[in-house]
DNA sequence: CTTAACCTGTACAGATCGGTACATATAACA
DNA sequence: TGTTATATGTACCGATCTGTACAGGTTAAG
């Protein structure tokens, strides 16, 4: 009944949507693997959608922290955290429980642009958009916006990429990418 | 009974599987979409997962005459290729039946690396990259692995992207930045 | 101890899942 | 026309889906 018990069902629905899916992962298997009774469950959300969206709210919170925090620890500098940001992104791909975005996924499996899976996902998203792009102008890259935009695309095939082909080879590549664009666009 | 009849289905089972995932889209459905009764269609396809391979096989096919036929026709030097290999992304992405990456969204509801469905989504991948990279070798690129992987990056990217944020900005980023990369690797 | 408020587990509802048994219709051939 | 093979439609199977009704247990106030 305390708030921590809700947050360890959500620590656990969150594993198993992230690992199975969404749609192939029912109530009954969490409940089962919670250890909490259906009711219970049914009492903390109210339906399998509210628990869905817990999940991606707490995914969100982490990853911003993995991403955003650990890149402002990295590199002290602007031009530096575009750089670092890549860093951040590659411990992630590499630490061994990436199974891709967890967003990514929302928004496949919820395709409509008005459900509000698909809208928590891209809120996520454009909030890690906003952070490249506030790193370019605070470095005063030629295109700010244009600057920030490439370097999320680059995290995001990377993110993809290293889901369906294995390893984290694709962090570099993207790296790499990160630091001829960045170069060319603070020159 | 017609092999045209069978080419009929998957293209039925194609658009649905596309538009709401292949969890979410039960065969009643496909047989209720395509009018033909349960029986033929399960005499057609053995299972449910037959069914989602010949749409992914049929998949394959369309898209890499979609993107390689028609970058090879848009451009005639290797050099070009890796740039109009973006324009076709765009007509991709604005044609307006764009619901982002078939392949990416199975690879998101069918995840074990050994499962069949991941494993066709990879090598559509790879034979995407594979082109890109071969196009990379023949401009004399000085990495051309590398710079066939980061155009690869940036197609994935868009493609999540645009099917995350709508419109077709990103094919237009995506392009932008594939024209600093290539213009660093053949300096 | 009694009563009232809650919390929990189980059993189930109604719908849908992938897949099949079987009876009928249709076609091909004798 | 009679017979046989195949194609189809329907009705159903057991399992599972999300969500709920309800009875029994637990706790706290009076």
């Amino acid at each position: 009944m305390t708030a921590s018990k809700k947050e360890e069902l959500i620590d656990k629905a969150l594993e198993v949507f992230y690992r199975e899916g969404f749609h192939a992962t029912g109530m009954d298997r969490l409940v089962a693997v919670t250890g909490i009774s259906k009711t219970s469950m049914y009492k903390h959300f109210k339906t399998k959608e509210d628990l869905i969206l817990a999940t991606l709210e707490r995914r969100h919170k982490y990853l911003m922290s993995l991403i955003i925090d650990r890149t402002d620890e990295r590199a002290d500098t602007p031009a530096k955290r575009l750089i670092a940001a890549f860093d951040s992104l590659k411990d992630w791909i590499a630490g061994g429980r990436f199974q891709s975005c967890m967003f990514i996924k929302a928004s496949s499996e919820f395709q409509d642009p008005a459900h509000p899976i698909h809208k928590i996902s891209a809120d996520h998203k454009r909030t890690l958009q906003d952070y490249l792009v506030a790193q370019a102008r605070a470095a005063n890259a030629r295109n700010p916006e244009q600057l920030g935009h490439q370097l999320m695309l680059l995290q995001e095939g990377a993110i993809v990429t290293a889901h369906l082909q294995g390893g984290s080879e694709a962090a570099d590549d993207a790296k790499a990418a990160a630091e001829v664009l960045v170069a060319a666009a603070l020159a």
